[in-house]
DNA sequence: ATTGCAATAATGTCAGACAATCTGGTTGAC
DNA sequence: GTCAACCAGATTGTCTGACATTATTGCAAT
């Protein structure tokens, strides 16, 4: 009998349905940053009441996705380039810890897992649509924070990049940044096969730090 | 004219109140691990309405400081060993981390505050007022992190200890558990003060690994 | 152009309601 | 006597509607 088997069926309330909706338009760019959030809007787009709604955007608020001033409402915050670094700053710890522990505990199946993402993120490299690319490379880096053997790091992983969505999808349209960042993941990958576990950080590290490069230039040339 | 000054004053709102009530009160175990919050109850403790609690639930809920299951409602997670260990995991990752650049960029003024904190900590660890140990070792940390130079990391950082704060009064309250808390932070203080980085990350990372281990004792033994 | 003010919009908060779901105890069958 | 089915109360999920307080905007006046 597996032992850590979830049984409990979880009805989706209207609260996650929400949350989810409003994450997935956040991260797409449907509300841009710095633009406000109307409740009696988003209620009627929506189709739910106010009292859900505001629940909604209180979790989001806690995942600072969205901001709530009293009496003004919640807005998208725009990203500083100075809290963007803070942010990466912190991705790369987490992330290098997760690429050396993944390199040292990750399971075959898993592995060729990676492998297949990998292959996905190849694909949609060599094509244009850097949404697939977003979220292809998205796939890759999760299956690794999966494998660390630490779901809190896994979890805070998560919950960093997601601030820096906003700012995934514009660097990976810069010319030949999908490339570049296909080269640094297949370095991560191959340490991470070959159960290397100091290259895998190596490697993790000159990932984020590229990719940090790339969101700035990016920023800067306002892409 | 100092240039980051916020002007804006914000006004409490009854929600903010009520996650910090809520929050205060899961710190100094009002709440039990494992215990359930009835919203009626709480509605008419804290004197406020359904919807402003349920937006606060939201807010605690997205902290992690509460679950809430759907149909059943919320409660104050136990946790397990294994999650609070992966909690210690991260935490080192980042105290180190912050240990290290707090070193090379405090300035007097923090040490100076720094070193009345380590003062305030000697004085209740004398005593037997482990509330008051955890509180000032608290600030004694909030310091260290809030001079690491990444408000992320700070914050990333608030909200792991805030999931463990269970476990800080418990191991506090350990046989000679806070003597020893006293010469490790001590340590760390000094390499700190002397600006030696490496010296700090070091003393960081035994404290955290022997507070762990104090917090695993104290659970097993069910302190 | 700037200031002041009124009208409008939006938020913060509450009260009450109702269906769906969970919980615990009782009843009934074996 | 034990176990299953069931029913009543408790609790949550969600909605509607309301109202005071606080921003925002447009316009008038200086």
């Amino acid at each position: 009998m597996q032992p850590d088997l979830n049984l409990r069926i979880s009805p989706r309330t209207v609260q996650q349905e929400t949350v989810d909706k409003l994450r997935l338009a956040i991260f797409s760019g449907v509300f841009l940053p710095g633009s406000r959030l109307i409740e009696s809007q988003l209620c009627s787009q929506l189709g739910i009441s106010r009292p859900s709604l505001r629940e909604a955007l209180r979790s989001l608020q806690a995942e600072r996705l969205i901001e709530i001033v009293p009496n003004r409402g919640p807005s998208v915050p725009a990203l500083s380039w100075e809290e963007a670094t803070a942010i990466y700053e912190v991705r790369e710890l987490l992330e290098v810890e997760a690429a050396g522990r993944c390199a040292a505990r990750i399971s075959p199946a898993q592995l060729r897992e990676l492998e297949r993402s990998l292959s996905a993120f190849e694909e949609a490299a060599s094509s244009k649509d850097s949404a697939a690319q977003v979220m292809t490379a998205a796939d890759f880096y999760s299956i690794i924070l999966a494998n660390c053997g630490n779901p809190v790091l896994e979890e805070v992983h998560r919950g960093l990049v997601a601030r820096i969505s906003f700012f995934r999808g514009r660097s990976m349209s810069l010319e030949g940044r999908a490339k570049s960042s296909l080269l640094e993941m297949r370095e991560i990958f191959e340490a991470i096969a070959a159960r290397d576990d100091k290259a895998a950080r190596k490697a993790s590290r000159k990932h984020v730090l590229k990719a940090k490069a790339a969101a700035k230039l990016a920023m800067e040339n306002g892409i």
